[in-house]
RNA sequence: GGGCGAAUAGCUCAGGGGUUUAGAGCGCCUGCCUUACAAGCAGGAAGUCGGGGGUUCAAAUCCCUCUUCGCCCACCA
């Protein structure tokens, strides 16, 4: 027999939880094989940036992911879960660069590759923590195939990518105006340059019309009054009357003095301001547009430079050049104001594009730049889903894919950075020749002239290498073994905010490369809030830290409170102000299956006969209903899992476990595990039966402890549970009779129990009960489990006969028997009667409520005939329990 | 401007046309240190399911509308 010493009255999982881990580590289960003959499943993690460290979202984040792993392992899959990390061009260049600036450097002092290196050294000293911590809640990686999108390897997919679709023409070099962030100092894509509302000013501008005559004024709105300067041209709506008379006119720039014209645009908005736009090509996309579609040659003038300051530029009055943009704007607003060409002014509130990296607003700015052409790429991932070859779980995220693609830009995938892949396009440095040479290694010179070549400095946006994560970290391009094998996956875990940024872009580099789709289904989970319903955040210092929860609750309470408060993508709500309360349940779950564990392997031998090669004849009424319900309870969680209920499948178990098989069958079987009652062996076969059940159940929800009460428990030992298999129903075992039964068991001890509380019967007196029972299954019921009846329900006596006439106490059992428990002289008789009293009037009104019902001809005429036979049931019910009831109150004489 | 989601017990949330009397965890109240577990056991209180209207024999559930929160998208400068 194990010694019971072996496990602690309490459960420390930070006593176990490491070894645990270690053993599955040691024993490869989370290695994926390319040889096996199993169906393969695969999941893809979202890599992390490579220097973050774990936070709560993606505590949830991969749980999620480890359960539904853990699940199809133990399903018998060939199951991969492929780990690594994101280099987070901008990110990661942020951070090293806030570390030079503490030395007061900058990578401009060091240059381009004395900072890669150091951004290595970076990456080599701090990244990848966030891998190992991903351990500490459980993560069952397949370490051996661990990838970094800078790999070399990874890189050669990457570039590979950028030839191939610039031959096809799909990837191309445009000049425009793209989103610049000015702190960064780079360009961002439109996904980058979030929207955010900002108070701002709308500007009323007076520009002098030439040869108008006195003071002819042409009034224009902005908001960016500091980009005046910029001004090629004034523009309206073509059949907007009120400009007619100005056709042909120009007016003078202000401040600027230089004549622009007034054309027209089909764009101009004629309800907005004053109906006339001043056209900046170089300082606004749309400007730049409408600059394109005049007529005539325009130039482009800069008035902003990289920094968001101010260009030298004769355009540029003196006192403003070299001011940043804020400050422009207040000294153009100034000199506007003492020429009296400022109408007046009025507070605007307006969404204004800032980076998603440092949230700087966002400077538009012309440049060039190499975009991928998305319309072709996004067609093959539109039909995918409209076909329903790809899924997203909640639904409603589908639409969100789907608008998106319909509605697809070009992708701006240049970034002025030094981290990242360098573009391997390489320009020709000889006179005349412009050409440009796209090629995986770099070209010795020029494939047209044979001139000199120097390679493009930008390097490629982080999601231009992270959107090839399903198939470039199994080889592509060279055709691998794994990737025969575990292309394409299956399931995506991960948030909804970079639906564009990632899942949109894997599916279509999935088609356009492989031919296939990366993944079939896209679960989104929520994100994880604080009880004000905010983001968490550093800057908020509102969020719980995933370590700091596993190390005082255990990963196990962790994991269960995120899988249980997580209903399909809705956000987790956790309190940092009451960590006790928030991972209570998951703790003292834990805590509960520990002691379980305990009790079984005190209580039992070191060996326990699987139920089947027991008697079944031996079998108890609790034993049959345990074992019925069990196999629910596996059929249950199964589907849960399988629909990706996942809230569900955990309190599935919980309940089963706690509720059921704890408090009931466990309580139930006692007399007989210690002996005092025949039968010990069969309660004993049949607890370890169910508690290994529950256990597999329960793994991929809390696999820590479920492995460490596996391996103390007799069974299958010798096997982790974590390559264990997932239990199949017994249908044989299905008992409904036995459910039946022991439900009438369970409430008639559960009358008992409230009159003890009720009427504060001590908790060392026995009493005696009288049931009287509603049908011939109900008597079965009752003379069968009397001794468990008595137990449980501290009786001295069960007798199924017509009650003494004495003062007691009456309860009615859903099924309509009743119990009714002599207590002589420990009851108040007017109190009694009061209690009955309100009672009956209770009664009364449900009474009234269904037979009011059942009067309804249109219910009865147009209700299912079960709905009607249940109310009719429940009619009867109630009369019956009035009718008690009047019986005592007459006998008490109330 | 368009769209999506949420509003159910003190708190965090499930549920989703008829399932006895709407559920869970935490918290609260009462009684118990019953030899697996006080992180426990037993019992209990607590909700007119955001407001209003409609469809239906029947609405927390479906439809409309309003209010309040949150999110996403968006070229009226």
């Amino acid at each position: 027999m194990t010694a019971t010493t072996e496990l602690a009255p309490k459960y420390d999982p930070s006593a176990i939880e490491r070894e645990v881990y270690q053993r599955w580590t040691d024993a490869g289960v989370f290695t994926a094989s390319t040889q096996s003959e199993r169906e393969p499943y695969v999941i893809v993690i979202p890599p992390p940036n490579v220097t973050s460290v774990l936070h709560m979202g993606h505590g949830l984040n991969n749980t999620l992911q480890d359960l539904l792993i853990r699940f199809q392992r133990m399903r018998g899959k060939e199951v991969l879960w492929l780990p690594g990390t994101d280099h987070a061009g901008i990110a990661t260049q942020n951070m090293v660069e806030r570390q030079l600036a503490k030395e007061g450097k900058s990578r401009h002092d060091m240059g381009r590759e004395a900072f890669v290196e150091r951004v290595w050294q970076h990456v080599h000293s701090t990244g990848g923590t966030i891998l190992e911590q991903l351990k500490a809640i459980g993560s069952s990686c397949d370490w051996t195939r661990t990838r970094f999108t800078l790999d070399e390897q990874y890189s050669r997919a990457v570039r590979s990518v950028f030839v191939d679709l610039f031959h096809d023409d799909l990837l191309y070099r445009g000049y425009r105006v793209i989103h610049w962030c000015p702190r960064c100092h780079t360009a961002l894509s439109d996904e980058e340059a979030e929207f955010r509302e900002r108070d701002d000013h709308l500007y009323y501008i007076r520009y002098p019309v030439v040869d108008g005559g006195g003071d002819a004024r042409v009034i224009v709105a902005t908001t960016r009054p500091e980009t005046m300067y910029g001004d090629i041209a004034l523009v309206h709506h073509p059949e907007d009357e009120r400009f007619h008379h100005l056709a042909g006119k120009s007016v003078v720039l202000p401040l600027s003095n230089v004549p622009i014209p007034i054309e027209t645009s089909t764009y101009v908005e004629r309800d907005f301001g004053t109906g006339m736009l001043k056209v900046t090509p170089a300082h606004d996309p749309h400007d730049f547009e409408i600059a394109g579609e005049l007529e005539g040659e325009y130039d482009t003038p800069v008035v902003i430079d990289a920094d968001a300051l101010m260009a030298h530029d004769p355009r540029v009055p003196e006192a403003v050049r070299g001011l940043d943009r804020d400050a422009a704007r207040e000294k153009t607003v100034e000199l506007l104001q003492a020429e009296g060409l400022l109408e007046r002014i009025e507070p605007y509130r307006h969404a204004v594009r800032h980076c998603y990296r440092c949230h700087t607003v966002v400077e538009p700015r012309l440049s060039d730049q190499w975009f991928v052409r998305m319309k072709p790429l996004a067609e093959p991932a539109l039909e995918a889903y409209r076909q329903g070859r790809l899924r997203f779980v909640p639904e409603r995220w589908g639409k969100v894919y789907e608008n998106w693609l319909t509605e697809i830009r070009d992708w701006n995938i240049s970034r002025q950075l030094w981290w990242g892949h360098q573009i391997p396009a390489w320009y020709c440095e000889a006179e005349g020749c412009e050409h440009v040479t796209v090629a995986m290694e770099a070209p010795a010179a020029c494939e047209r002239c044979g001139g000199a070549v120097r390679q493009d400095e930008d390097v490629l946006d982080t999601w231009f290498s992270s959107w090839l994560w399903p198939f470039a970290t199994m080889g592509w391009p060279e055709q691998t073994e794994d990737l025969e094998r575990f292309y394409p996956g299956h399931t995506l875990v991960t948030a909804p905010d970079i639906i564009f940024f990632w899942v949109a872009r894997m599916v279509m580099a999935g088609y356009h490369f492989r031919q296939e789709r990366p993944f079939t289904t896209v679960y989104l989970n929520g994100v994880v809030r604080d009880p004000q319903h905010r983001a968490f955040s550093k800057s908020l210092g509102n969020g719980i830290d995933p370590l700091e929860v596993v190390e005082r609750y255990g990963a196990d309470a962790l994991r269960y409170t995120l899988v249980a408060g997580a209903a399909a993508g809705t956000d987790v709500i956790l309190d940092r102000s009451a960590m006790d309360g928030t991972f209570a349940a998951g703790r003292n779950f834990a805590n509960k299956l520990w002691n379980m564990g305990r009790l079984l392997l005190a209580a039992v031998g070191d060996e326990a006969p699987p139920p089947e090669s027991l008697d079944a004849a031996q079998f108890e009424l609790a034993d049959r209903w345990i074992l019925s319900r069990c196999q629910r309870v596996v059929t249950d969680v199964t589907e849960a899992l399988e629909r990706f209920r996942l809230n569900e499948a955990a309190g599935q178990v919980y309940h089963f476990v706690w509720d059921e098989f704890a408090d009931w069958y466990l309580e139930q079987i006692k007399p007989r595990l210690y002996g005092s009652a025949a039968g010990g062996d069969v309660a004993s076969a049949v607890a370890v039966h169910v508690f290994q059940h529950a256990l597999r159940l329960l793994h991929p929800i809390m696999p820590f402890i479920s492995e460490e009460l596996w391996r103390h428990l007799p069974g299958e030992r010798e096997q982790h549970l974590a390559a264990a298999a997932w239990p199949e129903p017994h249908a044989t075992w299905v008992d409904e009779e036995a459910e039946d039964q022991f439900a009438r068991v369970q409430a008639l001890v559960t009358a008992v129990r409230t009159v003890r509380a009720e009427y504060g019967v001590a908790p060392g007196t026995e009493i005696r009960a009288f049931a009287r029972p509603a049908s011939p299954d109900a008597l079965q019921a009752f003379n069968a489990e009397q001794r468990t009846i008595e137990r449980l329900a501290k009786l001295s006596h069960l007798a199924v006969e017509e009650p003494p006439e004495e003062v007691g106490a009456h309860q009615v059992l859903p099924d309509g028997s009743s119990v009714f428990v002599p207590l002589g002289d420990a009851i108040d008789v007017r109190q009694e009667c009061k209690r009955l009293a309100a009672e009956r009037d209770r009664i009364d009104k449900q009474l009234s409520g269904v037979a009011a019902k059942l009067a309804n001809e249109q219910f009865v005429g147009r209700a299912p005939a079960e709905v009607v036979e249940r109310e009719r049931d429940k009619e009867r019910s109630w009369r019956e329990q009035r009718e008690t009831l009047a019986d005592k109150l007459r006998a008490l004489g109330c």
